[in-house]
DNA sequence: CGTCCATTTGATCAGGGTCAAGACGAGTGG
DNA sequence: CCACTCGTCTTGACCCTGATCAAATGGACG
Protein backbone atom coordinates (compact mmCIF):
# COMPACT_ATOMS: atom_id res chain seq x y z
CA UNK A 1 0.00 0.00 0.00
CA UNK A 2 1.82 3.38 -0.98
CA UNK A 3 1.96 5.48 2.19
CA UNK A 4 -0.32 8.94 3.01
CA UNK A 5 1.22 12.08 2.43
CA UNK A 6 -0.34 15.31 4.77
CA UNK A 7 -1.22 16.64 1.55
CA UNK A 8 -4.17 14.91 2.33
CA UNK A 9 -5.53 16.49 5.55
CA UNK A 10 -3.64 19.47 5.13
CA UNK A 11 -5.84 22.41 5.29
CA UNK A 12 -9.12 20.98 6.25
CA UNK A 13 -10.64 22.45 9.22
CA UNK A 14 -10.39 19.55 11.61
CA UNK A 15 -6.92 19.64 11.41
CA UNK A 16 -6.36 23.47 11.32
CA UNK A 17 -3.47 24.64 13.71
CA UNK A 18 -1.98 21.61 13.90
CA UNK A 19 1.73 21.26 13.30
CA UNK A 20 3.34 19.62 9.80
CA UNK A 21 4.82 16.95 12.08
CA UNK A 22 1.79 15.87 13.90
CA UNK A 23 0.10 15.67 10.71
CA UNK A 24 2.52 13.53 9.91
CA UNK A 25 1.88 11.08 12.84
CA UNK A 26 -1.95 11.09 12.54
CA UNK A 27 -2.45 10.36 8.85
CA UNK A 28 0.74 7.53 9.33
CA UNK A 29 -2.02 6.23 11.55
CA UNK A 30 -4.78 6.27 8.99
CA UNK A 31 -5.74 3.55 6.80
CA UNK A 32 -6.86 4.43 3.31
CA UNK A 33 -10.02 2.52 1.82
CA UNK A 34 -12.72 2.76 -0.98
CA UNK A 35 -16.17 2.53 -0.50
CA UNK A 36 -18.35 1.41 -3.90
CA UNK A 37 -21.95 3.31 -4.50
CA UNK A 38 -24.32 1.92 -1.90
CA UNK A 39 -21.95 0.20 0.54
CA UNK A 40 -22.08 0.31 4.09
CA UNK A 41 -19.59 2.59 5.41
CA UNK A 42 -20.99 1.70 9.22
CA UNK A 43 -23.56 0.68 10.27
CA UNK A 44 -26.11 1.61 13.12
CA UNK A 45 -25.85 -0.33 16.43
CA UNK A 46 -22.73 -1.90 15.66
CA UNK A 47 -19.41 -1.74 17.69
CA UNK A 48 -17.91 1.66 16.69
CA UNK A 49 -14.53 0.85 15.39
CA UNK A 50 -13.32 3.48 13.74
CA UNK A 51 -13.94 7.16 12.50
CA UNK A 52 -13.12 8.53 9.23
CA UNK A 53 -12.78 11.48 7.10
CA UNK A 54 -14.20 11.69 3.57
CA UNK A 55 -11.98 12.61 1.19
CA UNK A 56 -13.61 12.20 -2.14
CA UNK A 57 -17.55 11.29 -2.83
CA UNK A 58 -20.89 11.92 -0.59
CA UNK A 59 -21.72 10.02 2.08
CA UNK A 60 -26.15 9.42 3.41
CA UNK A 61 -25.99 9.18 6.90
CA UNK A 62 -29.71 7.53 7.79
CA UNK A 63 -31.21 6.57 10.96
CA UNK A 64 -33.38 3.63 10.41
CA UNK A 65 -36.55 3.41 13.10
CA UNK A 66 -37.74 -0.03 14.46
CA UNK A 67 -40.99 0.59 12.66
CA UNK A 68 -39.03 0.67 9.07
CA UNK A 69 -39.05 4.21 8.71
CA UNK A 70 -35.92 5.76 7.00
CA UNK A 71 -34.80 9.48 7.59
CA UNK A 72 -31.64 10.87 6.44
CA UNK A 73 -29.80 12.85 8.97
CA UNK A 74 -27.52 14.34 6.74
CA UNK A 75 -24.88 14.19 3.68
CA UNK A 76 -21.20 14.22 4.38
CA UNK A 77 -19.18 16.24 1.99
CA UNK A 78 -15.26 15.48 1.10
CA UNK A 79 -13.26 16.73 4.50
CA UNK A 80 -15.57 15.57 6.69
CA UNK A 81 -15.60 14.02 9.72
CA UNK A 82 -17.93 10.81 10.55
CA UNK A 83 -18.71 8.06 12.46
CA UNK A 84 -16.92 10.04 15.19
CA UNK A 85 -19.42 8.01 17.94
CA UNK A 86 -16.02 8.89 19.98
CA UNK A 87 -16.37 11.81 20.41
CA UNK A 88 -20.54 11.57 21.74
CA UNK A 89 -19.40 9.40 24.43
CA UNK A 90 -20.46 6.70 22.25
CA UNK A 91 -19.55 3.01 21.48
CA UNK A 92 -21.72 2.13 18.61
CA UNK A 93 -22.84 3.94 15.76
CA UNK A 94 -25.84 6.00 15.57
CA UNK A 95 -26.55 5.73 12.47
CA UNK A 96 -26.16 4.21 8.91
CA UNK A 97 -23.88 5.50 6.45
CA UNK A 98 -24.11 4.79 3.02
CA UNK A 99 -21.64 5.64 -0.07
CA UNK A 100 -24.27 7.76 -2.75
CA UNK A 101 -21.16 7.53 -5.01
CA UNK A 102 -17.88 5.76 -4.91
CA UNK A 103 -16.21 7.16 -2.18
CA UNK A 104 -12.40 7.30 -0.96
CA UNK A 105 -11.71 7.58 2.56
CA UNK A 106 -9.53 7.32 5.42
CA UNK A 107 -10.36 5.75 8.45
CA UNK A 108 -8.92 5.37 12.07
CA UNK A 109 -9.14 3.23 15.18
CA UNK A 110 -11.29 3.92 17.72
CA UNK A 111 -9.08 3.76 20.22
CA UNK A 112 -6.72 6.81 18.91
CA UNK A 113 -9.47 8.94 19.40
CA UNK A 114 -8.45 10.10 22.95
CA UNK A 115 -4.76 10.15 22.13
CA UNK A 116 -5.36 12.92 19.54
CA UNK A 117 -8.09 14.59 21.23
CA UNK A 118 -5.62 15.08 24.58
CA UNK A 119 -2.44 15.18 22.04
CA UNK A 120 -3.43 17.51 19.54
CA UNK A 121 -5.69 20.56 21.62
CA UNK A 122 -7.04 22.42 18.26
CA UNK A 123 -8.05 18.88 17.49
CA UNK A 124 -10.22 18.48 20.30
CA UNK A 125 -11.55 22.41 20.03
CA UNK A 126 -12.42 21.76 16.27
CA UNK A 127 -14.35 18.64 16.93
CA UNK A 128 -15.83 20.39 19.42
CA UNK A 129 -16.85 23.09 17.30
CA UNK A 130 -18.19 20.17 14.20
CA UNK A 131 -20.34 18.56 17.33
CA UNK A 132 -21.88 21.83 18.34
CA UNK A 133 -22.90 23.08 14.55
CA UNK A 134 -24.35 19.73 13.96
CA UNK A 135 -26.44 20.18 17.08
CA UNK A 136 -26.88 23.60 15.41
CA UNK A 137 -28.36 21.85 12.28
CA UNK A 138 -30.39 19.40 14.65
CA UNK A 139 -32.31 22.13 16.32
CA UNK A 140 -32.59 23.40 12.94
CA UNK A 141 -34.48 20.75 11.47
CA UNK A 142 -36.57 20.52 14.58
CA UNK A 143 -37.44 23.87 14.09
CA UNK A 144 -38.57 23.69 10.35
CA UNK A 145 -40.39 20.60 11.39
CA UNK A 146 -42.30 21.82 14.03
CA UNK A 147 -43.11 25.66 11.92
CA UNK A 148 -42.55 25.01 8.37
CA UNK A 149 -44.90 23.80 5.71
CA UNK A 150 -43.47 20.35 3.39
CA UNK A 151 -42.80 23.15 0.63
CA UNK A 152 -40.62 25.38 2.74
CA UNK A 153 -38.84 22.48 4.21
CA UNK A 154 -38.40 20.89 0.89
CA UNK A 155 -37.01 24.12 -0.63
CA UNK A 156 -34.72 24.48 2.26
CA UNK A 157 -33.59 20.94 1.78
CA UNK A 158 -32.29 21.98 -1.69
CA UNK A 159 -30.78 24.66 -0.50
CA UNK A 160 -28.83 23.26 2.09
CA UNK A 161 -28.02 20.76 -0.61
CA UNK A 162 -26.54 23.19 -3.47
CA UNK A 163 -24.72 25.05 -0.66
CA UNK A 164 -23.14 21.97 0.24
CA UNK A 165 -22.52 19.91 -2.73
CA UNK A 166 -23.51 22.45 -5.71
CA UNK A 167 -21.89 21.91 -9.14
CA UNK A 168 -22.28 25.18 -11.25
CA UNK A 169 -23.38 24.22 -14.52
CA UNK A 170 -23.91 26.43 -17.73
CA UNK A 171 -28.06 25.22 -16.68
CA UNK A 172 -27.90 26.30 -12.99
CA UNK A 173 -26.66 24.16 -9.84
CA UNK A 174 -26.80 20.80 -9.67
CA UNK A 175 -26.74 18.58 -6.97
CA UNK A 176 -23.02 16.57 -7.15
CA UNK A 177 -24.31 13.21 -6.33
CA UNK A 178 -27.41 10.94 -7.36
CA UNK A 179 -30.46 11.87 -5.55
CA UNK A 180 -34.08 10.43 -5.92
CA UNK A 181 -37.28 12.00 -4.62
CA UNK A 182 -37.25 9.21 -2.53
CA UNK A 183 -34.16 10.48 -1.04
CA UNK A 184 -35.83 14.14 -0.56
CA UNK A 185 -38.47 12.49 1.31
CA UNK A 186 -36.19 11.20 3.56
CA UNK A 187 -34.47 14.15 4.61
CA UNK A 188 -37.74 16.85 4.69
CA UNK A 189 -40.26 14.10 6.37
CA UNK A 190 -42.84 13.46 3.73
CA UNK A 191 -43.21 11.29 0.98
CA UNK A 192 -41.57 10.67 -2.52
CA UNK A 193 -45.03 11.87 -4.14
CA UNK A 194 -45.41 14.94 -2.42
CA UNK A 195 -41.65 15.56 -3.29
CA UNK A 196 -42.10 14.77 -7.26
CA UNK A 197 -45.27 16.95 -7.56
CA UNK A 198 -43.09 20.15 -6.09
CA UNK A 199 -40.52 19.60 -8.45
CA UNK A 200 -42.91 18.97 -11.53
CA UNK A 201 -44.48 22.67 -10.05
CA UNK A 202 -40.88 24.33 -10.04
CA UNK A 203 -40.11 22.70 -13.03
CA UNK A 204 -43.33 24.24 -14.66
CA UNK A 205 -42.22 28.06 -12.86
CA UNK A 206 -38.75 27.39 -14.03
CA UNK A 207 -37.32 27.44 -11.07
CA UNK A 208 -35.33 23.88 -11.03
CA UNK A 209 -34.51 21.31 -13.75
CA UNK A 210 -34.55 17.89 -12.58
CA UNK A 211 -34.57 14.27 -13.97
CA UNK A 212 -33.82 11.14 -12.77
CA UNK A 213 -31.76 11.38 -9.65
CA UNK A 214 -30.60 14.51 -10.46
CA UNK A 215 -31.79 18.17 -9.48
CA UNK A 216 -30.31 21.07 -11.08
CA UNK A 217 -31.36 24.61 -9.56
CA UNK A 218 -31.88 27.14 -11.74
CA UNK A 219 -33.14 29.96 -9.73
CA UNK A 220 -31.65 29.77 -6.07
CA UNK A 221 -33.21 33.18 -5.47
CA UNK A 222 -36.78 32.27 -5.92
CA UNK A 223 -36.14 28.90 -4.46
CA UNK A 224 -35.39 31.18 -1.57
CA UNK A 225 -38.64 32.82 -1.38
CA UNK A 226 -40.27 29.58 -1.56
CA UNK A 227 -37.94 28.71 1.54
CA UNK A 228 -39.25 31.57 3.23
CA UNK A 229 -42.92 30.67 2.99
CA UNK A 230 -43.46 33.65 0.53
CA UNK A 231 -44.18 31.17 -2.66
CA UNK A 232 -46.59 32.97 -5.04
CA UNK A 233 -49.79 31.13 -4.26
CA UNK A 234 -51.87 32.75 -7.09
CA UNK B 1 -22.89 37.16 49.77
CA UNK B 2 -22.21 33.08 52.03
CA UNK B 3 -19.84 30.94 50.50
CA UNK B 4 -20.64 28.24 48.78
CA UNK B 5 -19.61 24.64 49.63
CA UNK B 6 -18.45 22.29 47.14
CA UNK B 7 -21.36 19.64 48.39
CA UNK B 8 -23.24 21.49 45.89
CA UNK B 9 -22.01 20.43 42.60
CA UNK B 10 -19.71 16.91 44.55
CA UNK B 11 -22.02 13.64 42.80
CA UNK B 12 -22.73 15.40 39.90
CA UNK B 13 -22.56 13.87 37.17
CA UNK B 14 -20.55 16.61 34.79
CA UNK B 15 -18.56 17.07 37.84
CA UNK B 16 -17.53 13.29 38.09
CA UNK B 17 -14.09 12.44 38.50
CA UNK B 18 -12.81 15.47 39.88
CA UNK B 19 -10.59 15.60 43.26
CA UNK B 20 -12.13 17.44 46.19
CA UNK B 21 -9.78 20.55 45.90
CA UNK B 22 -10.31 21.01 42.38
CA UNK B 23 -13.98 20.84 42.92
CA UNK B 24 -13.39 23.81 45.47
CA UNK B 25 -11.32 25.60 43.34
CA UNK B 26 -14.31 25.03 40.54
CA UNK B 27 -17.19 26.54 42.76
CA UNK B 28 -15.05 29.44 44.59
CA UNK B 29 -14.93 31.04 41.37
CA UNK B 30 -19.01 30.59 40.85
CA UNK B 31 -21.05 33.10 41.59
CA UNK B 32 -24.60 31.80 42.85
CA UNK B 33 -28.00 33.67 41.67
CA UNK B 34 -31.93 33.11 42.07
CA UNK B 35 -34.41 33.51 39.19
CA UNK B 36 -38.22 34.39 39.45
CA UNK B 37 -40.44 31.95 37.98
CA UNK B 38 -40.84 33.35 33.99
CA UNK B 39 -37.55 35.54 34.37
CA UNK B 40 -35.38 35.35 31.11
CA UNK B 41 -31.81 33.33 32.57
CA UNK B 42 -30.24 34.15 29.33
CA UNK B 43 -31.27 35.18 26.03
CA UNK B 44 -31.16 33.71 22.43
CA UNK B 45 -28.48 36.05 20.44
CA UNK B 46 -27.07 37.73 23.42
CA UNK B 47 -23.58 37.38 24.24
CA UNK B 48 -22.94 34.18 25.98
CA UNK B 49 -20.72 36.09 29.42
CA UNK B 50 -21.95 33.00 31.65
CA UNK B 51 -22.60 29.04 31.43
CA UNK B 52 -24.52 28.06 34.26
CA UNK B 53 -25.70 24.99 36.36
CA UNK B 54 -28.83 24.88 37.71
CA UNK B 55 -29.43 23.83 41.35
CA UNK B 56 -33.19 23.66 42.07
CA UNK B 57 -36.17 24.51 39.76
CA UNK B 58 -37.00 23.75 36.47
CA UNK B 59 -35.80 25.78 33.39
CA UNK B 60 -37.45 26.24 30.04
CA UNK B 61 -34.94 26.14 26.53
CA UNK B 62 -37.12 27.76 23.94
CA UNK B 63 -36.34 28.88 20.22
CA UNK B 64 -37.93 31.78 18.76
CA UNK B 65 -38.22 31.81 14.92
CA UNK B 66 -37.93 35.34 13.03
CA UNK B 67 -41.83 34.93 12.41
CA UNK B 68 -42.64 34.41 15.85
CA UNK B 69 -42.60 30.68 16.28
CA UNK B 70 -41.33 29.50 19.75
CA UNK B 71 -40.20 25.87 19.53
CA UNK B 72 -39.39 24.45 23.29
CA UNK B 73 -36.17 22.31 22.38
CA UNK B 74 -35.69 20.98 26.20
CA UNK B 75 -36.08 21.45 29.52
CA UNK B 76 -33.37 21.41 31.92
CA UNK B 77 -33.90 19.58 35.39
CA UNK B 78 -31.70 20.82 38.66
CA UNK B 79 -28.18 19.16 38.38
CA UNK B 80 -27.93 20.27 34.61
CA UNK B 81 -25.52 22.68 32.39
CA UNK B 82 -27.45 25.51 30.35
CA UNK B 83 -25.93 28.19 28.43
CA UNK B 84 -23.02 26.33 27.90
CA UNK B 85 -22.90 28.10 24.41
CA UNK B 86 -18.72 27.67 24.60
CA UNK B 87 -19.04 23.94 24.55
CA UNK B 88 -20.45 24.61 20.93
CA UNK B 89 -17.81 26.91 19.92
CA UNK B 90 -20.29 29.70 19.72
CA UNK B 91 -19.90 33.67 21.66
CA UNK B 92 -23.70 34.19 22.08
CA UNK B 93 -26.84 31.63 23.53
CA UNK B 94 -28.52 29.78 20.90
CA UNK B 95 -31.82 30.21 22.37
CA UNK B 96 -34.28 31.86 25.03
CA UNK B 97 -33.97 30.22 29.07
CA UNK B 98 -37.11 30.82 31.00
CA UNK B 99 -37.08 29.76 34.79
CA UNK B 100 -40.44 27.56 34.61
CA UNK B 101 -40.69 28.00 38.34
CA UNK B 102 -38.51 29.93 41.01
CA UNK B 103 -34.81 28.86 40.51
CA UNK B 104 -31.20 28.49 41.87
CA UNK B 105 -28.22 28.73 39.84
CA UNK B 106 -24.44 28.69 39.53
CA UNK B 107 -23.20 30.84 36.91
CA UNK B 108 -19.63 31.13 35.59
CA UNK B 109 -17.75 33.56 33.55
CA UNK B 110 -17.42 32.04 30.08
CA UNK B 111 -13.66 33.02 29.86
CA UNK B 112 -13.30 30.12 32.34
CA UNK B 113 -14.51 27.56 29.93
CA UNK B 114 -11.47 26.89 28.37
CA UNK B 115 -9.53 26.82 31.54
CA UNK B 116 -11.65 24.15 33.17
CA UNK B 117 -11.59 22.12 30.24
CA UNK B 118 -7.71 21.86 29.98
CA UNK B 119 -7.31 21.61 33.66
CA UNK B 120 -10.07 19.17 34.45
CA UNK B 121 -9.80 16.49 31.68
CA UNK B 122 -12.82 14.81 33.08
CA UNK B 123 -14.51 17.85 32.95
CA UNK B 124 -14.44 18.08 29.70
CA UNK B 125 -15.02 14.51 28.85
CA UNK B 126 -18.15 14.74 31.01
CA UNK B 127 -19.06 17.62 29.35
CA UNK B 128 -18.49 15.96 25.78
CA UNK B 129 -20.84 13.53 26.97
CA UNK B 130 -23.49 15.97 27.65
CA UNK B 131 -23.34 17.14 24.43
CA UNK B 132 -23.06 14.22 22.65
CA UNK B 133 -26.45 13.28 24.43
CA UNK B 134 -28.10 16.50 23.71
CA UNK B 135 -27.41 15.70 20.28
CA UNK B 136 -29.10 12.61 20.02
CA UNK B 137 -32.25 14.18 21.86
CA UNK B 138 -32.08 16.32 18.88
CA UNK B 139 -32.18 13.82 16.52
CA UNK B 140 -34.77 11.69 18.24
CA UNK B 141 -36.81 14.72 18.29
CA UNK B 142 -36.13 14.37 14.27
CA UNK B 143 -37.36 11.14 13.90
CA UNK B 144 -40.40 11.31 15.88
CA UNK B 145 -41.01 15.02 14.19
CA UNK B 146 -40.67 13.11 10.60
CA UNK B 147 -42.52 9.36 11.40
CA UNK B 148 -45.00 10.03 14.14
CA UNK B 149 -48.44 10.97 14.57
CA UNK B 150 -48.83 13.72 17.15
CA UNK B 151 -50.71 11.52 19.63
CA UNK B 152 -47.72 9.63 19.94
CA UNK B 153 -45.54 13.04 19.51
CA UNK B 154 -46.82 14.25 22.65
CA UNK B 155 -47.42 10.81 24.52
CA UNK B 156 -43.61 10.62 24.27
CA UNK B 157 -43.09 14.08 25.40
CA UNK B 158 -45.66 13.79 28.74
CA UNK B 159 -43.12 10.13 29.18
CA UNK B 160 -39.91 12.20 28.44
CA UNK B 161 -40.82 14.83 31.11
CA UNK B 162 -42.43 12.30 33.89
CA UNK B 163 -39.11 10.31 33.52
CA UNK B 164 -36.75 13.67 33.98
CA UNK B 165 -39.03 15.62 36.52
CA UNK B 166 -41.83 13.59 37.46
CA UNK B 167 -42.91 13.21 41.20
CA UNK B 168 -44.70 10.49 42.59
CA UNK B 169 -48.22 11.27 44.30
CA UNK B 170 -51.32 9.12 45.49
CA UNK B 171 -52.96 9.63 42.34
CA UNK B 172 -49.63 8.67 39.87
CA UNK B 173 -47.21 10.90 38.31
CA UNK B 174 -46.85 14.79 37.85
CA UNK B 175 -44.77 16.97 36.46
CA UNK B 176 -43.10 18.68 38.32
CA UNK B 177 -43.39 22.04 37.44
CA UNK B 178 -46.41 24.35 35.88
CA UNK B 179 -46.82 23.11 32.30
CA UNK B 180 -49.81 24.32 29.57
CA UNK B 181 -50.99 22.99 26.34
CA UNK B 182 -49.34 25.65 25.02
CA UNK B 183 -45.76 24.72 26.15
CA UNK B 184 -46.52 20.92 25.46
CA UNK B 185 -47.51 22.19 22.39
CA UNK B 186 -44.50 23.70 21.53
CA UNK B 187 -42.16 21.07 22.88
CA UNK B 188 -43.98 18.52 19.73
CA UNK B 189 -44.74 21.01 17.44
CA UNK B 190 -48.45 21.33 17.07
CA UNK B 191 -51.15 23.57 18.85
CA UNK B 192 -52.52 24.07 22.08
CA UNK B 193 -55.59 23.15 20.99
CA UNK B 194 -54.76 19.57 19.47
CA UNK B 195 -53.23 18.45 23.25
CA UNK B 196 -56.37 20.15 24.97
CA UNK B 197 -58.23 17.07 22.63
CA UNK B 198 -55.80 14.91 23.03
CA UNK B 199 -55.49 15.48 27.09
CA UNK B 200 -59.26 15.41 27.59
CA UNK B 201 -59.06 12.06 25.81
CA UNK B 202 -56.95 10.39 27.83
CA UNK B 203 -58.59 11.87 30.95
CA UNK B 204 -61.50 9.96 30.14
CA UNK B 205 -60.00 6.78 29.20
CA UNK B 206 -58.43 7.08 32.90
CA UNK B 207 -54.94 6.98 31.29
CA UNK B 208 -53.81 10.95 33.00
CA UNK B 209 -55.38 14.02 35.04
CA UNK B 210 -54.68 17.36 34.15
CA UNK B 211 -55.82 20.81 35.06
CA UNK B 212 -54.48 24.38 34.77
CA UNK B 213 -50.62 24.05 34.04
CA UNK B 214 -50.95 20.62 35.86
CA UNK B 215 -50.53 17.01 34.35
CA UNK B 216 -50.41 13.62 36.38
CA UNK B 217 -50.03 10.70 34.52
CA UNK B 218 -52.31 7.52 35.95
CA UNK B 219 -51.29 4.54 33.80
CA UNK B 220 -47.58 5.13 32.57
CA UNK B 221 -47.67 1.88 30.95
CA UNK B 222 -50.64 2.60 29.02
CA UNK B 223 -48.99 6.08 27.53
CA UNK B 224 -46.51 3.97 26.18
CA UNK B 225 -48.59 1.97 23.98
CA UNK B 226 -50.10 4.94 22.73
CA UNK B 227 -46.89 6.67 22.19
CA UNK B 228 -45.93 3.40 20.14
CA UNK B 229 -48.45 4.09 17.63
CA UNK B 230 -50.92 1.30 18.56
CA UNK B 231 -53.40 3.26 20.72
CA UNK B 232 -56.48 1.57 20.69
CA UNK B 233 -58.86 3.13 17.44
CA UNK B 234 -61.59 1.76 18.58
C1' DC C 1 -66.36 40.62 42.32
C1' DG C 2 -64.17 41.42 38.11
C1' DT C 3 -60.42 40.53 35.10
C1' DC C 4 -57.29 37.74 32.87
C1' DC C 5 -55.55 33.55 31.33
C1' DA C 6 -55.77 28.67 30.63
C1' DT C 7 -58.68 25.42 28.95
C1' DT C 8 -62.45 23.15 26.45
C1' DT C 9 -65.12 22.04 22.62
C1' DG C 10 -67.51 22.52 18.21
C1' DA C 11 -67.35 23.41 13.18
C1' DT C 12 -64.89 23.79 9.14
C1' DC C 13 -61.38 22.93 5.88
C1' DA C 14 -57.03 22.15 3.55
C1' DG C 15 -52.40 20.25 3.28
C1' DG C 16 -50.54 16.46 2.23
C1' DG C 17 -50.60 11.30 2.99
C1' DT C 18 -52.38 7.07 0.90
C1' DC C 19 -53.87 4.26 -2.81
C1' DA C 20 -53.67 3.16 -7.54
C1' DA C 21 -51.99 3.28 -12.40
C1' DG C 22 -49.01 4.40 -15.79
C1' DA C 23 -45.12 6.39 -18.16
C1' DC C 24 -40.37 6.74 -18.75
C1' DG C 25 -35.63 5.32 -19.06
C1' DA C 26 -31.60 2.57 -18.06
C1' DG C 27 -29.51 -1.58 -17.91
C1' DT C 28 -29.66 -6.81 -19.10
C1' DG C 29 -29.82 -10.92 -21.50
C1' DG C 30 -31.06 -13.23 -25.60
C1' DC D 1 -30.38 -4.84 -31.81
C1' DC D 2 -34.41 -5.63 -29.56
C1' DA D 3 -37.43 -7.11 -25.91
C1' DC D 4 -37.90 -7.24 -21.21
C1' DT D 5 -37.53 -5.94 -16.55
C1' DC D 6 -36.85 -3.22 -12.84
C1' DG D 7 -36.54 1.07 -10.44
C1' DT D 8 -37.70 5.93 -10.65
C1' DC D 9 -40.83 9.26 -11.50
C1' DT D 10 -45.50 11.24 -12.55
C1' DT D 11 -50.22 12.06 -11.90
C1' DG D 12 -54.98 11.47 -10.50
C1' DA D 13 -58.56 10.53 -6.92
C1' DC D 14 -59.74 10.27 -2.35
C1' DC D 15 -59.72 10.97 2.44
C1' DC D 16 -57.88 11.79 7.13
C1' DT D 17 -55.27 14.18 10.50
C1' DG D 18 -54.79 18.07 12.65
C1' DA D 19 -54.76 23.30 11.88
C1' DT D 20 -57.72 27.18 12.00
C1' DC D 21 -61.63 29.87 13.43
C1' DA D 22 -64.86 30.85 16.92
C1' DA D 23 -67.01 30.94 21.39
C1' DA D 24 -67.87 29.64 25.85
C1' DT D 25 -66.40 27.94 30.41
C1' DG D 26 -63.71 27.84 34.54
C1' DG D 27 -60.28 29.05 37.83
C1' DA D 28 -56.95 32.02 40.05
C1' DC D 29 -55.84 36.17 41.87
C1' DG D 30 -55.97 41.05 42.89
Amino acid sequence: MASLDRSLIAGLPVFDGIAAADLDRIISQARSMRIARDQLVFEQEQEAHSFFLLLDGHVRVVKSTPDGHEVTVRYISPGELMGIASALGRTTYPANAIAAVDCVALAWPSQLWPTFATSFPSFSANTYKVVGSRLQDAHTRVIEMSTEQVEQRVAHALLKLIKQSGKKTEEGIMIDFPISRQDVAEMTGTTLHTVSRLLSAWEDQGLVKSGRQRVVVIEPHRLVVVSEGRGSKS
